[in-house]
DNA sequence: TCTGGGGTCCTAGGACCC
DNA sequence: TCTGGGGTCCTAGGACCC
């Protein structure tokens, strides 16, 4: 049976998400900056058109936005996690076998349908997730999940298609190839196509007809996979169970720099307490955690990173044990004087709840440490986030991200529902 | 002044074992 | 102390993704 896979894409997701709320913004240029207000990540296509490139820093094209009216959002993650959510279950009716890809893209498994109704199906997915959420996708279609992307790109680029591509007259797909430049394809990232440069490879079609020995010894097993599946042998199997995260990381930048120990202390608790959370959703024990604080990165003269890694003696994802190792460990890599700019945290070495083995030393009341952590879990999935925290996370948060132009949680938060007059 | 955050997979090399 | 091959496990780092 031949392979058959569709990538549903959300076009310019974050911007598109903003506009749902915001209908006014409709055909004009709007981008969403990251965190901390730091660089541009999502462009509406008339911001794209500007000449704006993903990944400015904002402070670089503030001038030219204000100029040509474009709209800035800070991002707002809260919205456009529920928004991902809503579209990700409306494709799951589509098919059982899907795997969420990114927040907004999803791999749909066709294989086994029929080539003359998969163009209109995937015309109707896209039609039904529009007209359910307001988020416009585009729908690509391929024998394997590296050609399902590049037919989404070409559905993107070329309007005559309507937002939906499938691969079907291999002489018209392979003049799109011959046009797509080899970055383009998923998998080929600077490196890769540094070095395919330098052997004059450099569109998507003279990858897919490089010499496969070659490939295998100059870009290893992985490079040699992207090719074989631009050719049509698929060897990117769909992964459909979510599976646990195998690292969990939670890290900002700060609003402005951050002297202070205490600060640094509160800020480390704060990501402390996210990422557990997330350690506990996944029901799962870290073995090891990471602390890690910098400052500016692009002052190269006075840069200093430093990191400690913790090795607990007991697996665990309670929240207060977590920050108390962390307080120890800060102490060893704080340097008094300097200004940071950065901090986070890790948990890694992560194994299933089940598997926790009390060691013979263990001294913590497990029972007692798991019962407060539900407790608290529960309450602030209720009453919301932060309603019950560790005093070590401090109360004025000084440091905290820019976020500017953030736009209200009109789905997450019954104060922020848009109101219509 | 101001430059994001969170992941996965693969490989090479070292430590250790028989 | 020397000789040699072969295997596993772990980690750090590098590549990629969104």
């Amino acid at each position: 049976m031949n392979n058959l896979f569709a990538l549903v894409d959300c076009n310019n997701f974050f911007v598109s998400c903003e506009r749902v709320f915001n209908p006014e913004l409709e055909n004009k240029p709007v981008v969403v900056l990251s965190n901390n207000d730091g660089c541009i990540i999502s462009r509406s296509n008339e911001a794209k058109a500007l000449g704006i490139k993903m990944g400015s820093p904002f402070f670089k094209v503030k001038d030219f936005l204000k100029q040509n009216d474009v709209t800035a959002f800070s991002s707002n993650y809260s919205l456009y996690g529920d928004m991902s959510q809503r579209v990700m279950s409306i494709l799951s009716k589509f098919t059982s076998n899907i795997e969420i890809y990114s927040i907004d893209e999803a791999f749909l498994d066709f294989s086994g349908f029929n080539y003359k109704n998969i163009e209109n199906y995937a015309h109707e997915i896209k039609r039904i997730v529009y007209q359910w959420t307001g988020i416009p996708v585009s729908v690509g279609v391929g024998n394997t999940k590296t050609l399902a992307k590049i037919s989404t790109h070409i559905a993107k680029k070329n309007d005559r298609f309507k937002g939906v591509y499938v691969i079907k007259d291999y002489e018209e797909f392979n003049n799109f190839l011959k046009d797509i430049p080899v970055d383009e394809v998923w998998g080929i990232g600077r490196q890769f196509k540094e070095k395919l440069t330098v052997s004059n490879i450099n569109t998507a079609y003279q990858l897919q007809n490089a010499d496969q020995q070659w490939i295998k010894k100059n870009f290893g097993i992985v490079g040699l996979r992207t090719v074989k599946e631009l050719q049509g042998v698929s060897c990117i199997s769909l992964k459909s169970v979510s599976k646990n995260k195998k690292g969990i990381t939670s890290s900002r930048s700060f609003g402005k720099p951050v002297t202070d120990y205490d600060e640094l202390r509160q800020a480390i608790s704060t990501y402390i307490t996210s990422a557990s959370r997330k350690l506990r959703k996944q029901k799962s024990l870290a073995n090891i955690l990471i602390i890690y604080i910098l400052t500016n990165r692009f002052n190269k003269e006075n840069f200093y990173y430093n990191h400690k890694v913790i090795k607990l003696p007991v697996p665990t994802n309670s929240t207060s044990t977590f920050i108390l190792y962390a307080n120890k460990a800060l102490k060893n890599i704080y340097v008094k004087g300097l200004k940071y700019k950065k901090a986070g945290v890790m948990l890694s070495d992560i194994i299933p709840e089940e598997y926790s083995q009390l060691s013979l030393f263990d001294n913590v009341d497990v029972a007692k440490s798991n019962a407060l952590m539900t407790t608290i879990d529960d309450i602030n999935d209720k009453m919301g986030k932060g309603t019950i925290k560790s005093a070590s996370e401090g109360f004025d948060k000084k440091w905290k991200m820019k976020s500017e132009m953030r736009s209200r949680e009109f789905t997450t938060c019954w104060d922020d529902i848009l109101e219509v007059n």
